[in-house]
RNA sequence: GCACCCGUAGCUCAACGGAUAGAGCAUCUGACUACGGAUCAGAAGGUUAGGGGUUCGAAUCCCUUCGGGUGCACCA
């Protein structure tokens, strides 16, 4: 039995007893079923006693007690203990808990899935970096925890789209330009351009690619820089995300909105709503009617438009592509647009609450030598993606960025982080994995196989640490709905540690092959299943981090 | 000054408002006749920054003080 099996289970002894007039409440729609911590409080707890005590006029006791009794009747149910304050403590019956064991293999890759968000069409949209330099490592958390959470919510059944914005037009992407040709010409950068190494780099491949750019014009020489530094830089970017294993569904160009009229149109649109007004020779967003904390500026005095416009015409192509929601990860540096984007939202008439999620997170800061090192594009004092992973790897890099919830705020040094140790927990994880996969290797060798669902007999797993073992399996689905709807992948980086060290106890406690020349027995058939179920939730559980599962290490 | 995030073991970090606040690393003590020791068992380590409040119950929610980060453009 899984802890939802339990939980409807519980709902429904609840309404019995309502129904019976023992119980004068309504039967609450969600009743919480948890793994208690304590082993001796039971394989699952419910405090729905609790949380029925006050509107029963009873005390949480004698509710329990009430609900008790009739849930020790449940088939599946061993025992059923009232604790505490009027805990509900339940032990299951050995043969319902293994049985876990067996959905887990059956499910497979579908093990873990869920459909809460089932008809739901996404557009996450996450790094977003401008194509003026290469991915760097902020960025990278980005794309960890961005890609995992699009995992997170494609596994919750929603529809999930992929989307990287471009800022390809604007003030940066000439200064971009500025440099190259600079570079190109033997001259020094601009005092406000880019100064990286990389710029040089870019500069020479554009001069290959365009043979006579530097005959040109000036004009039309920072055209050609801009148009192919621009094409090259996003290339290296696309490339740098391939690898990372974070595959984009759409690259969607900034500059593409001005040529096909969308930014005219979304300020069209936002006029007919009432919310735009003029004031000092510029056109205002009066977004302040929205909770923002000033207004904005849609088209400056100079007849230029800003990056908010263009923002406002994105934000409407996107909704005019039918996704229901747009989520947007942002960084603690732009969390001051939260207020402005809400406020945009509202002004095109739609709702800032159900239309639009802003997830922020952290920053990812540098140390060198302890030092924080302050990270500027244009002075080309950058990590970047690529140093990480070439340091540690995809997987050690995906996973430790996603290890941390985002609220937190990580410090990265970076000689430990060139380092190549062992006291990241992601190696804890794949090793487990590489551990079964050994053992079931060696059960083929044996001739050994799972067989068929009904070959095993789950009530043989019973032993603590199968036990415990198994609870942990059951927690996988819950584990994946609760970081999808916190939007939280670290809670899965945790749970999977936990798991592991699990697997880890029960291998050192219980010997699932047999030694030398001792005969394989039913117990052996069904530790099999429980080694091959844990296998399926790190299998399941890592990929939704983008991180690989090694058969061998 | 205003807004958002954070403050938990020596370090890096967990903990749907639930029972005795947990892992890893580091330290100390054990298990190598090993289905992979990248493992396991045990010890030690805490006034959850401080102070109020809410309730059956607070690291978690509210108020406040202190400390750190980030943001407050006709920049992108």
């Amino acid at each position: 039995m899984t802890p939802e099996q339990l939980r409807d289970l519980v709902r429904a002894v609840v309404a019995a007893v309502v129904e019976r007039g023992t119980l004068a409440v309504a039967v609450p729609d969600d009743v919480l079923v948890e793994r208690p911590k304590n082993p001796e409080h039971g394989d699952y707890a419910t405090n729905v006693a609790l949380r029925l005590a006050k509107p029963a006029g009873m005390p949480p006791r004698a509710v329990a007690d009430l609900l008790a009794a009739e849930l020790r009747e449940q088939p599946g149910v061993a025992r059923v203990d009232v604790a505490g304050p009027g805990f509900l403590n339940v032990t299951l019956a050995q043969g319902a808990l293994g049985q876990i064991a067996v959905q887990a293999v059956t499910a497979g890759e579908a093990y873990g899935r869920t459909t809460p968000l089932a008809g739901q069409t996404l557009n996450l949209e996450f790094v977003s970096a401008n194509p003026t330099g290469p991915v760097h490592i902020g960025g990278s958390r980005w794309a960890a925890v961005g890609d995992a959470i699009g995992r997170l919510l494609e596994a919750s059944g929603a529809a999930v789209t992929r989307e990287y914005y471009i800022n390809d037009a604007g003030a940066q992407i000439d200064r971009f330009a500025r440099s190259l040709q600079a570079a190109a010409q033997g001259r020094p950068v601009p005092e406000d351009g880019y100064g990286g190494s990389y710029i040089g780099d870019i500069a020479a491949s554009v001069v290959t690619a365009v043979p006579d750019v530097l005959d040109r014009d000036d004009d039309a020489q920072r055209q050609a820089f801009r148009d192919t530094g621009v094409a090259l830089m996003l290339d290296e970017i696309r490339r740098s995300m391939e690898g990372f294993g974070v595959d984009f569904d759409v690259w969607f160009s900034e500059k593409s909105l001005y040529e096909t009229g969308a930014v005219d149109k979304a300020l069209a649109r936002l006029r007919e709503q009432g919310h735009v007004y003029e004031s000092d020779g510029a056109v205002w967003l009066r977004t302040t009617t929205f909770g923002d904390d000033k207004d904005r500026v849609l088209v400056k005095a100079d007849g230029e438009t800003t990056y908010f416009a263009s923002d406002c015409a994105y934000y409407l192509d996107k909704r005019s592509r039918g996704f229901d929601r747009v989520v947007i990860m942002l960084g603690a540096d732009h969390s001051g647009y939260v207020g402005r984007y809400k406020a945009l939202v509202a002004a095109t008439g739609d709702d800032p609450d159900t239309h639009l999620e802003i997830l922020i997170g952290q920053l990812v800061n540098l140390l060198r030598d302890g030092e924080p090192v302050r990270m500027s594009k244009r002075a080309g004092t950058i990590v970047l993606l690529s140093d990480l992973t070439d340091a540690i790897g995809v997987d050690a890099a995906r996973y430790a960025l996603a290890r941390a919830s985002v609220d937190q705020m990580i410090d990265i040094d970076v000689e430990l982080w060139s380092r190549k140790t062992n006291d990241n927990p992601v190696f804890y994880v794949q090793y487990a994995h590489a551990r079964i996969a050994s053992v079931l290797r060696n059960a083929a060798d044996l001739g050994l196989a799972l067989g068929e669902p009904g070959d095993v007999d789950p009530a043989l797993l019973a032993h603590e640490r199968e036990n415990d073992l198994l609870r942990a399996i059951a927690e996988f689905p819950r584990v994946v709905a609760a970081a999808a709807e916190l939007r939280a992948p670290h809670r899965v980086a945790r749970y999977l540690e936990e798991l592991a060290g699990t697997y880890h106890r029960f291998y050192d406690a219980c010997r699932v092959l047999p030694r030398g020349d001792e005969e394989a027995g039913p117990l052996t058939t069904a530790r099999l299943w429980l080694c091959s179920a844990t296998a399926v939730v790190l299998r399941n559980g890592l990929g939704l981090l983008g991180v690989s599962a090694p058969e061998r290490m």
